[in-house]
RNA sequence: GGCGUCGUGGCCAAGUGGUAAGGCAAGGGUCUGCAAAACCCUCAUCACGGGUCCGAAUCCCGUCGACGCCUCCA
């Protein structure tokens, strides 16, 4: 039974869809106004893993993850660029999404924009004016009223009395409360706007998931993910506008990553210390980030730094040397010990699947991977053959490729392997007559051109990396 | 100030009542001409102080500390 920590209540819960074997799950994707940094790479692989587990438990995955493109950000950086904004927001949204299929993220089936469910909004907010959950305020705007409902903090364990000492109200606002916040904000000169019932405007920034939500997946969802810094006010202004609109439970789990901590602080945009994902990718492999965030629980800050990277690219070698081939000599193994691999494959098959039900649990699921990997390790050392290891390596491949770890040696270009095969070859020939600073000479310029060459008793191997 | 999460070996990190998984690093060993890889061995009593219990990292109280949110943010 898969269990999953619901921010809503605190607490792991049994998962259970709204419809067998479904599930609809909407994550809040990003403002597209700037380059993606890798903080927005950790929330977009914890999803990623998140979805591919519940594939492969069975569950066909309707996964939504939208673009809000547009918003203040968005207007003030295409003022500052002198570009129109919705082609800046189309620009990194293309951009946004290279990134995400080089990190082997799978794209999501739907990627709804702000823009493109106008019809939505506006519907939600009249409905909203019309139960009396909002109403059009004298500067053109439109809020929704937090007193007309009762639950309001639910999500983060918030009262309105504790939020009103702190909560901050602009000049000019003509809100009834503090923390009433925008559905619909009037246009000023400028900007991009819609034509709307409240005159021209545009949307406020929770309505648009809200809206989206319904569009694409209805009134009830299973799963609403997203960064933990978006439960308040983000999360909680989507359950205060979708549920008094409905008048009904608008999503079961809520599901929260942690920050990714650079420096003891969080990775953000505001902050400034920023490392881009295009600039992480230029100098590791896509798979390095993603171990960095299966080593840790997905709802805890991950800790972002040279040594937790070399730590992940490390593991990530170990993983790989599981699926090497046999030694070369390799004579087979008893029935016996073969047999024994096998059922291995099958206990770490078994408990990497009860690790990942208690809510996504990888750091313990790499463990049980960890375990199958010095079986084959040692079973290879003991000379089984390709076909011997065959099925452990076939379960070692599968339970990575649910994580989204793609395992790849490096490649050099094609080409030159053969010339390569060729060089091992004549220094194994080298080895022979024992001229061993010759051949040391060899091994040492094909390590820096990132060939490693591995010697043993009954041969040379080779491979990149 | 309010709300929330959390504090496990040099680093990352599982473990929520019965005497501490895993990875990285380090040291020793097998193998090797040397090296690399792989394999074997070694390496923590769980922030601090009280309490509950036959028994606590795990429950309760307190203290200290970290981080997130309360304002745009994955």
């Amino acid at each position: 039974m898969l269990r999953i920590y619901n921010t809503l209540t605190r607490k792991k819960e049994d998962f259970q869809t709204l419809e067998l074997n479904v599930v609809k799950m909407y994550v809040c994707g990003v403002t597209v106004y700037n380059d993606a940094h890798v903080g927005h790479a950790m929330f977009a692989l914890v999803f990623d893993i998140i979805r591919r587990y519940l594939e492969y438990r069975g569950y066909k995955v309707k996964h939504v993850m939208n673009y809000t493109d547009v918003d203040d950000k968005i207007i003030n950086r295409a003022n500052q660029l002198k570009e129109d904004p919705l082609e800046l927001a189309q620009r990194y949204i293309d951009d946004y999404a290279q990134n995400l299929k080089d990190l082997n993220i799978l794209p999501a089936a739907i990627n709804p924009r702000a823009t493109q469910t106008m019809g939505e909004i506006q519907t939600m907010v009249k409905g909203l004016i019309e139960k009396g959950f909002a109403y059009a305020a004298s500067n053109g705007d439109v809020y929704f009223r937090v007193t007309k409902d009762p639950d309001y903090g639910k999500l983060s364990g918030r009262k309105l009395e504790d939020m009103q000492a702190g909560a901050r109200v602009e000049v000019g606002e003509a809100k009834e409360h503090p923390m009433d916040f925008a559905l619909w904000k009037a246009a000023k000169p400028g900007e991009p706007s819609w034509d709307s019932p409240w005159g021209k405007g545009r949307p406020g920034w929770h309505i648009e998931c809200s809206a989206m939500n319904l569009k694409e997946l209805g009134e009830q969802i299973d799963i609403h993910g997203g960064g933990n810094d978006l439960i308040f006010p983000h999360h909680e202004n989507e359950i205060a506008q979708s549920e008094s609109f409905t008048g009904k439970q608008f999503a079961r789990f809520w599901i929260h990553n942690g920050m990714l901590q650079l420096g003891g602080e969080k990775m953000s945009k505001s902050l400034g210390n920023i490392v881009g994902i295009r600039e992480f990718l230029s100098k590791r492999d896509a798979d390095v980030m993603r171990m960095l965030v299966l080593a840790g629980n997905y709802r805890a800050p991950l800790i972002f730094n040279d040594e937790t990277l070399d730590a992940a690219e490390k593991s990530l070698e170990r993983l790989k040397s599981g699926l090497r081939a046999a030694r070369p000599d390799a004579k087979g193994i008893p029935s016996g010990s073969a047999s024994e691999l096998m059922s291995q494959a099958e206990a770490t098959q078994q408990s990497f699947t009860n690790a990942m039900d208690d809510d996504f649990n990888t750091p313990l699921a790499l463990a049980a991977i960890h375990e199958l990997v010095k079986a084959i390790n040692t079973a290879r050392d003991e000379g089984a053959t390709d076909d011997q290891l065959k099925p452990a390596q076939f379960t070692l491949r599968e339970l990575n490729s649910v994580l989204g770890l793609r395992l790849q040696e490096k490649k050099g270009s094609g080409d030159a392997d053969k010339f390569i095969d060729l060089l091992v070859e004549v220094r194994s020939e080298v080895r022979k007559q024992k001229l061993w600073s010759l051949s040391d000479q060899i091994r040492d310029k094909l390590k820096s051109l990132g060939v490693t060459i591995e010697d043993s008793k009954e041969g040379t191997t080779w491979r990149w990396g």
